[in-house]
DNA sequence: AGGTTATGAATGAAAG
DNA sequence: CTTTCATTCATAACCT
């Protein structure tokens, strides 16, 4: 790793400030063309979509279909969501280990399943839980605080909490370049 | 997608097999190039900073699926990842609060990183690879050396085979083209 | 078709 | 060190 000559300090600058946005707008560019032929090929992988799979057993494809399948994430069978709900109810607590491998042996009874979905459902589930009912022992509705309106309290900020410095400083590749394309798409 | 009326012949078939492959290797370059001008732009912009330089950008930039996403939590860059894993290759113990800091004040190199953010990496490194690994028994030594190759690739193991995640529709992983260029790391 | 929502999965950070 | 929380990302399901 031969860094320092690329990290020194320099008297003058290598590349003026219109250059280096001209390489923002490259990097940008770039990540569309990625994008695109990312898309287009995949489009192009899955040519022949073997069917819609619903709910019911899309990977065990009985029917002797096709096993492309694009299907990439797990999907709770309506049984099986049947029966995690009702395990959540009784005990909203976390299950351990121990319990997440029984629940998991049980379900797999009723579809393909592993213990990581389990968890990852349990998860899941108290998390939006917690977010849908924001006060459920609250104080008072009027001091709302913290949780939902200010999470910057970081530490991984290692000079002071100034988040808002990295968006001053670096307005990011984000400036509208992807619209002078094609303006597909625009998050955060 | 011009193609057809140079060769004369249309079986009806858009691209064969080898184009295909052709183009997917073309994904996998242009995604390498996309990250490469991205590290390229992240060191000058630290370099040309007034402010004493370090400063980086949250543009994360390991998968052309990854945007710009200004302020987030802390996220390695390929290259602090690439070092982290080296490290945590070489002694699978716990780091020393003395090694820790070494290891903050080189990663500090490529990126914002603190120390904080070293050892929270190893301990959750650590613990989700024992996840993986049920076996707790070794310990004798450095015993874990497979752990680290075949990281993490517990989800959706179910029996169907159907690993075909966007890995393979997005190989960038296996094409090797990466180590071409610079053998940077990939993520899982 | 495309945009939006719901939700499985990944992971940094913190609690215990 | 282990477990849990919180946030984010990707994508299936849904909606207009």
């Amino acid at each position: 790793m031969e860094r320092g000559s690329q990290h020194g300090e320099y008297d003058g600058r290598v590349m003026t400030e219109e250059q280096m946005e001209i390489l923002r707008k490259q990097i940008a560019v770039y990540t569309v063309i990625c994008d695109q032929l990312a898309l287009l090929h995949n489009s192009l992988s899955s040519g022949t979509n073997p069917f819609g799979g619903g709910y019911f057993d899309p990977m065990v494809a009985s029917t002797s279909a096709q096993r492309i399948s694009t299907r990439h994430r797990w999907t709770p069978t309506s049984t099986q969501l049947q029966i995690l709900e009702s395990i959540y109810e009784e005990r909203s607590g976390t299950p351990n280990r121990r319990r997440i491998r029984e629940i998991a042996t049980e379900l797999s009874e009723h579809g393909q399943i592993t213990e990581t979905n389990v968890y990852n459902w349990f998860q899941n589930r108290r998390a939006r839980s917690k977010r849908k009912h924001p006060q459920t022992t609250t104080t008072t509705g009027l001091a709302e605080h913290a949780a939902v309106t200010t999470e910057e309290r970081r530490t991984c900020g290692d000079s002071g909490g100034f988040e808002s410095y990295e968006h001053i400083l670096f307005p990011s590749p984000d400036l509208g370049i992807e619209h002078l394309l094609e303006g597909k798409f625009l998050e955060s």
